[in-house]
DNA sequence: AGGTCGACCTGGCAGC
DNA sequence: TGCTGCCAGGTCGACC
């Protein structure tokens, strides 16, 4: 799913559009996307809640309720939150659960694979997924110093250290490739063997990418959608993710597709070192 | 502890 | 047209 510039956008979406309403109803489709508690104990305890607060962890949606409890949506790779101004008359097949707010509009939940995750918890201490997690990209703590210290007991290539969120949270197989593309280093080197000076440029240029990313509303492979049912525009700028065979932009070179760690990689043989 | 692998699900698409 | 196999943005638990 969507990474974290789609999480982001999502999350500002949600903040423009559902921020003070109070939840009515909450019609559960699904009832395999709800995870930690049951069913009817989600919707008991969503039920009549005004949402506060929308933050973001990670890849993971926030919601502070009025209650001091926390419901977290957790997208993974074909969740989307969409807010509607109205229901169609039959729902998508794909719309798993809709929260029917205060102002007489809805919020969906639609998964396709339902790998997403709805939980609910009393404190975020509690959330084990936040506990392992690595420094946001954006947080003065994730420089090149924590970066260097990190890498130094990691041997797996730079790609897959990278998308391990126990090291950075929030960055996926799209941005962990179009990072290393800007950065101009293989994918295949091993993280210890990083030089400072890659280690700097791989930091500047993870900010780079992902704040441009955020600025047009994130990349829409298959499945991601903003809040608002719409795709994000950054497709256009992805230099080399999904773009096997392609000529590279710099030195036209074609772009190549491995795989590491199960998951495919892409990048410029030419351009990459 | 670091590292690897399969499982979780459904649908779209390429190839035959 | 229709079947089969492969692939997909994430995370977790089991294992070495």
């Amino acid at each position: 799913m969507p990474e974290l510039p789609e999480v982001e956008t999502v999350r500002r979406d949600l903040n423009a559009h559902v921020l003070g309403l109070r939840i009515q109803a909450v019609r559960v489709r699904d009832a395999r996307v709800i995870r930690g508690t049951t069913s009817k104990k989600f919707v008991e305890g969503l039920t009549g809640r005004t949402i506060k607060e929308i933050s973001r962890r990670g890849k993971a949606i926030i919601c502070h309720l009025d209650n001091g409890r926390y419901f977290i949506v957790q997208l993974m790779m074909t969740g989307q939150m969409v807010y509607a101004p109205q229901l169609p008359k039959t729902p998508l097949k794909e719309t798993k659960v809709t929260f029917e707010l205060s102002n007489g509009t809805y919020l969906n939940y639609n998964d396709q694979r339902l790998f997403g995750r709805l939980t609910l918890f009393e404190k975020l201490e509690d959330v084990k997924h936040f506990a392992i997690l690595g420094p946001e990209p954006f947080d003065l703590s994730f420089n090149a110093s924590f970066i260097k210290e990190a890498l130094k007991r990691r041997n797996m290539a730079i790609k897959t250290v990278l998308m391990d969120h126990t090291f950075v949270a929030g960055i996926g197989n799209i941005y962990a490739s179009e990072i290393l593309f800007r950065s101009g280093i293989s994918p295949k080197r091993a993280a210890r063997g990083l030089k400072i000076s890659e280690i700097k440029r791989m930091h500047t240029m993870t900010l780079e990418v992902l704040e441009e990313a955020i600025l047009h509303r994130g990349s829409s492979m298959r499945n991601y959608r903003d809040g608002q049912g719409e795709k994000g525009t950054f497709n256009k700028l992805i230099k080399v993710y999904a773009r096997e065979g392609e000529k590279c932009e710099r030195c036209a070179a074609p772009i190549l597709k491995i795989v590491q760690g199960g998951r495919s990689t892409f990048y410029c043989k030419h351009c990459q070192h």
